[in-house]
RNA sequence: GACCCUAUCGUCCAGUGGCCUAGGACACUCCCCUUUCACGGGAGUAACACGGGUUCGAAUCCCGUUAGGGUCACCA
């Protein structure tokens, strides 16, 4: 009852960090930090052949990003290592000859088979209550191997034994795991073990209800890390599969949740995993974070795109398009033009704005105005340039989508003003003065 | 096939017998704001799978049906 929580994320290391997988660990994760325990990584690298050093850095890589840190594994170390299975046979041995001295297993065919009993089974759940399984009368259905002729070790038998050695208190896993549950537990108890309290979360499933596979958008957590989200959007999406503060709010801060986060208000239904809505979720985010987390989630980006300027002439440009950006890596794009003279006309724009009867001249007349000006900031052109369009009986959209086309080449972009106070006045002259040469007919 | 889980708007959640002519969010449509694109504000479309009970009263409890999903590997 008082035991310290000790819970723990046992991938296998297949090359890639699911979002389904990462869910759970978040679970995993959120139930020791609210319950002030412990959270464990192991490694279930069982099939040699395919352990590898880089598919366990992406697990390593992908946790890190969402900010899951573990207490104990691989890279911390940790008083119940070591933390891969390949590493542990010595140990699966010796719980495998208790089983085999107790009579519990027995040889078929070269392989172990151990001896399940035909009653029923009754799991006390923590997410779906109590569940019993009822074997009494069930025919066909082989005893399950631990041990294959070759001498490996089979997934249910080590994730048992692990779980005792890591003295593991509650295993939160996928629902997939329900039904093998039984088996685990008539495994602790012929070990002599009195079993961990479950909790099985719901699967997280495709648009059209199938289960996510790791070609589909946003099904691995490389998805988020090379497609511009920041990761507190992420975790923030992840909890709000299958779980809910309860109130209505969308936005949480990871602490909020942990304070709030328990396994007895997790859903029992599979969730259908909406990417539009992380999407949304990370556009807030991005609206809402400081200036500091924003450039810095930004910078890596940039540079990715050749621009590597310094913070003070990044901010100006960057706080520009804050309340616009959906995802990070579509930055660079907005903001090239302020990084170069020789930026591209966008033709449609060039056409819509520029090539209307008296464009330039109306650029050149708002240039004489803007080079007068001692003081060049958003107010001062706004007042101005309206001014100007006043006295001349004009509408200020006249002067103003040629002007922002003149100094972007683009159509659209940020609010005009504030996107000439930040360029400049020289630079504005020059790039009204370039734009009027290069389109006089 | 056997066993198990699940079942509220297209999607994610709220709702644990009366406060529900079912609430919020995403998406979608429309309007407002506006120099573009967005943001923001407002409005709208849209759901208790079906059938039986229990009860004065059921989205909420029980049973059945149907439909999804999961597990039954010498995969993890």
């Amino acid at each position: 009852m008082t035991a310290p929580v000790r819970v723990r994320f046992a991938p296998s290391p297949t090359g890639y960090l699911h979002v389904g997988g990462a869910r759970t660990a978040l679970f995993n994760w959120l139930y020791a930090r609210h319950h002030g325990g412990k959270f464990v990584l192991r490694i279930e690298d069982t099939d040699r052949a395919r352990h590898s050093e880089e598919a366990v850095q992406v697990i390593y890589d992908g946790l890190r990003w969402l900010g899951l840190d573990w207490d104990e594994g691989p890279e911390i170390g940790g008083d119940h290592g070591p933390y891969f299975q390949s590493e542990r046979h010595a140990i699966y041995q010796r719980y495998f000859d208790q089983l085999e001295a107790g009579g519990h297993i027995y040889n078929d065919g070269g392989a172990w088979r151990f001896r399940f009993r035909r009653e029923v089974v009754e799991v006390d759940d923590l997410v779906c209550g109590k569940v019993a399984f009822d074997f009494a009368n069930v025919e066909i259905m082989p005893d399950m191997t631990v041990r294959r002729p070759d001498g490996s070790w089979i997934f249910h038998f080590v994730n048992v034994v692990d779980d005792i050695e890591m003295e593991i208190t509650h295993v939160i896993r996928g629902e997939d795991h329900l039904s093998n549950t039984p088996k685990h537990i008539q495994l602790y108890r012929a070990l002599g073990i009195e079993p961990p309290r479950f909790g099985h979360i719901p699967l997280i499933l495709n648009k059209d209800g199938s289960k996510m596979s790791k070609r589909d958008q946003g099904a691995t957590i490389n998805n988020y890390l090379e497609g511009g989200y920041a990761p507190e959007a992420v975790v923030n999406y992840l909890c709000l599969l299958g779980w809910s503060p309860k109130d209505d709010t969308e936005k949480l801060d990871i602490a909020h949740i942990v304070e709030r986060f328990d396994l007895a208000n997790v859903n029992r239904k599979a969730a259908v995993f909406d990417l539009a809505k992380c999407d949304w979720l990370n556009a807030q985010y991005i609206q809402q974070m400081p200036m500091g987390r924003y450039l810095e989630l930004s910078r890596p980006w940039l540079e990715k795109a050749g621009i590597t300027a310094d913070d003070a002439t990044l901010e100006p440009i960057l706080a520009l398009e804050k309340m616009k950006v959906t995802h990070f890596h579509e930055i660079a794009d907005r903001i090239s033009f302020f990084f170069t003279e020789d930026y591209a006309y966008d033709p449609a724009a060039v056409e819509k704005a520029l090539r209307k009867p008296g464009a330039l001249d109306r650029l050149a007349q708002l240039s004489e105005i803007y080079a007068a000006l001692d003081t060049f900031d958003a107010a001062t052109l706004e007042a101005k340039l309206k001014e100007l369009a006043a006295t001349l009986g004009i509408k200020p959209a006249e002067f103003i989508h040629p002007a922002r086309v003149a100094v972007s080449g683009r159509g659209v972009g940020p609010s005009l003003y504030h996107m000439l106070e930040v360029l400049g006045k020289e630079r504005v002259l020059v790039r009204v003065q370039q734009t009027r040469e290069r389109f006089v007919a």
